[in-house]
DNA sequence: TTGTTACACAGTGTTAACATATTATGAGTT
DNA sequence: AACTCATAATATGTTAACACTGTGTAACAA
């Protein structure tokens, strides 16, 4: 067996397990986790020294955390301008679903082949949390979770670059839903993770690429990426005044 | 049009197009071609104070460059240790590899629908420069200059993500040729290119997506990625001892 | 000679202060 | 009342000094 991918979880939950987990580590985890649930929507400034008291370390954590997430395009680092939270445009939005066609049905045809017991229930344990989440009506945290959902799939891939494009691209799409998701009926999408991993799990390639590929399109379908394209921060800040009339 | 790719060449040639190219990059481009063109082998140790002494700027911005190339897989950064340059482990060649199928794919089923006649000419000129670098015998410059061929070949393809995971796979796969590359006939390859190229401006993605197939299995076969490893990596050179017990 | 321990050196991690750029404020003018 | 320009306040960019960790060397003991 491999052991290639570095062992941070997403979530910070997980924090003390190893025990020695850097700042950078910890304080990159809470303000990633932070945009994947949505407590800091698109656009936000982030405050480098407000972040530093916050955590209690120097600026110089904070702007290594920034610089990774920027990395990862989940913050946008303007010069001389401070950072914030990316919001995709419409032409991004659509760019990040088509790699992600294409990555995820890579991925699920490796899946396939190396899934192991172990990973697999770990991801059913995850659909109950996320279906958890969503009951209680937490869509944040539901969100983070479907996004770890399709991130541990790429782990089973047991391909680091895959794994690491896929971490990318699942931040953005959360992003992206934050920003563009219309209907909040996202119930249906519990059931696709669970057809999908049962696919995997009876190592069929071809059923699974198929639901995951209509998993996908599900997910973009729900998005309002075609209409009025003049969506700029503020079109999307006051979207619903706009509605009410 | 688009105008969403980052505009930081990464040949440090093109600098001071537009002027304002900051330290970070200027550093960061240096020592990235550096690593691509082999001036900076694998495990080469790479020192903040002395980078910093060469570059005429603080340790800070050298931190920052270095902090770059290993969330690109570049540079590995051990923690109290130093960064060195990335030297792959054959299993992780092999998923390099296995990602770059998936991806170049992708890239060249978008490339043939969105390529402009500029971007086919500029390529064209790019197969130019590297034959003559490979017959000036510049192995290292023709290694960087085939990479920019494939980087600029996902450019076209007009999706940012994509672009971006291509940078980091085609820097690891320059890593990975200088580490595990016996035979040097290479003269090959630039027909490839050429051949591929035309497909796409003949706008036949089937061939220009065979094309590449077989131009990344050749690449690929000219490693020696299954047999006798002679790495600097001591987790590689003792692998039979642990399999030994 | 071999192995151990203590010490010195070198290099990285972190912090705090300073320099510079941007943004906000407010007075003065039209 | 609206606009412009100067100035103050805020935040980021950069540097240099200090603290800490890891590595190498040399003295000492077996």
């Amino acid at each position: 067996m491999v052991k290639i991918m570095s062992d941070l979880s997403s979530s910070v939950e997980a924090e003390g397990k190893s025990g020695s987990m850097a700042q950078d580590d910890v304080v990159y985890a809470h303000i990633f986790d932070a945009i994947l649930e949505r407590r800091l929507p698109p656009g936000t400034k982030l405050n480098e020294e407000a972040l530093g008291d916050i955590f209690s370390v120097s600026r110089t954590i904070i702007r290594r955390a920034l610089l990774r997430l920027s990395h990862e395009q989940v913050v946008v680092i303007r010069p001389n301008r401070g950072a914030v939270v990316a919001s995709p445009s419409v032409e991004e939005a659509k760019q990040v679903f088509i790699a992600r066609h294409t990555l995820e049905e890579a991925i699920i045809k490796l899946a396939v082949e190396n899934a192991s017991d172990k990973q697999i229930s770990h991801l059913r344990n995850l659909i109950v949390a996320e279906n958890e989440a969503t009951k209680q009506g937490d869509l944040g945290k539901a969100i983070r979770l479907s996004g770890e959902f399709h991130l541990k799939l790429a782990e089973m891939s047991g391909n680091a670059p895959l794994f690491n494009f896929q971490r990318s691209l699942v931040s953005l799409s959360s992003l992206i839903i934050a920003q563009y998701e219309v209907a909040t009926s996202t119930h249906c999408v519990l059931d696709e993770h669970s057809e999908l991993l049962d696919a995997i799990e009876e190592k069929d390639a071809e059923k699974a690429c198929l639901l995951m590929r209509e998993h996908l399109k599900h997910i973009e379908s729900k998005l309002n990426l075609d209409g009025e394209t003049v969506s700029s921060d503020l079109h999307v800040v006051f979207s619903n005044v706009l509605n009410k009339k």
